[in-house]
DNA sequence: ATTACTAGTTATCGAGTAA
DNA sequence: TTTACTCGATAACTAGTAA
């Protein structure tokens, strides 16, 4: 018997909604082809090809059908959630690229010192940044184009705050870790020339000393993200 | 921008395999092909029309190409998922329909107060059957219908038994509910002359006598189903 | 090896309409 | 009202092939 066509899938959902996992419910083909965006003609065709796949039960009595969806059907459903769910939850949650360390002072090194932004690091990542950032430059079109999507993920966020002359903005940090030894955040500036080719980290230690690196040496960075949808 | 055609989902889950999630990840689209069933072309096609609605990013360099799913193509898996996660762990677990009572003696009348039965009821169940069956016909077609498909899901399962002489089959009991108030099981017996317009109830009341019920009463029934997949 | 074009085929769809 | 046919239009796909 013929497989589920993907384009069945939103009429056998349909019906699973109207209750027809058990018990026959009544279906026009009117309605369906609306709810699916097609035409009542369309899910005339897809009620047939679904109960000739063996994926749904039809009675007709008169002008009149109540549907029903089969086992096979049902499971059906079950394996494609299953495998989506799957997929969904088992993809890593990190972005992996290599760079190397340059000495182009970072844009947020300055700021990154200021109480207003230390005061936040303090209590929204338990620790007071080394003073100045570590500058990564990336060299592959594919790792900066990655991380330019960071931007749509939430991280964790610094607040913007005044200082009675001037506001600065917020800051996204993102939990990294260095050469797989080092903890840092990569940090997102709210106000940034959006050069995405070259990444800041902040880090309780001086990491250049702690990794025993320096200008031009490669490292590798892995950055975790959080999803923000449940 | 254009809503993902149903076509192009397998080709999205193909990718978030890969690991495309944040990352770039080299994928030919003769491999493509292959796992989504098309062709090559076709999976070039969906590539392209992929990256056009901004589900996917891709770098080409030369004749190769490294592709990551946006975070716009991974909220639209997220919802399909979340949508069909919904219908399927909401969807009743429940067949009702309505019948008769019917005094014609049900063939499982007599072999359900065997020992070998009812000391698996009472293990299984938690009680001995009050001894004869109540018999319910059912008049509508979509119901014996749907009844009929029962024996594609689990039920209490009572194991087939010899009494030296010959061998007694197997018996499945889904939990019901009669008139919303006698608890008792629907029994599927595997050597029965499989008329499923006719359905037999165990009880550990008598269930004429609790309802107050006779010849020809009309009875709702409930019927749990629990499904045997994760 | 790649990707992706063009051209021809098949599948899917909707309008009109019958029953 | 319904369902579902025919048929012409369009979308989706494949084969062949270029780059």
């Amino acid at each position: 018997m013929a497989d589920l066509k993907t384009q069945h899938l939103l009429t056998l959902a349909h019906i699973l909604s109207k209750g027809g996992k058990h018990n026959f419910v009544n279906i026009t083909t009117t309605s369906l082809g609306k709810e699916i965006g097609k035409s009542q003609q369309s899910a005339s065709l897809h009620l047939k090809e679904l109960e000739l796949g063996g994926f749904i039960e039809r009675i007709q009595s008169g002008r009149k059908q109540s549907i029903k969806i089969t086992h096979k059907g049902f499971v059906e459903l079950s394996t494609l959630n299953n495998l989506l769910s799957k997929l969904i939850s088992k993809s890593p949650n990190s972005l992996t690229f290599t760079g190397t360390i340059t000495s182009g002072m970072g844009e947020g090194a300055y700021y990154m010192s200021m109480k207003g932004y230390t005061k936040q690091f303090k209590s929204k990542l338990g620790y007071i940044p080394y003073p100045g950032t570590l500058n990564v430059q990336i060299k592959e079109k594919k790792f900066s184009e990655a991380i330019s999507q960071l931007s749509n993920y939430e991280g964790t966020k610094i607040s913007p705050f005044s200082d009675g002359k001037r506001t600065f903005g917020w800051v996204k940090c993102f939990k990294s870790k260095i050469n797989n030894k080092i903890d840092c955040e990569l940090i997102l500036l709210e106000r940034t020339h959006h050069d995405t080719t070259i990444v800041e980290f902040i880090s309780k230690y001086n990491i250049r000393k702690s990794l025993k690196i320096s200008e031009k040496s490669n490292v590798k960075v892995k950055i975790s993200i959080l999803d923000n949808f449940s």
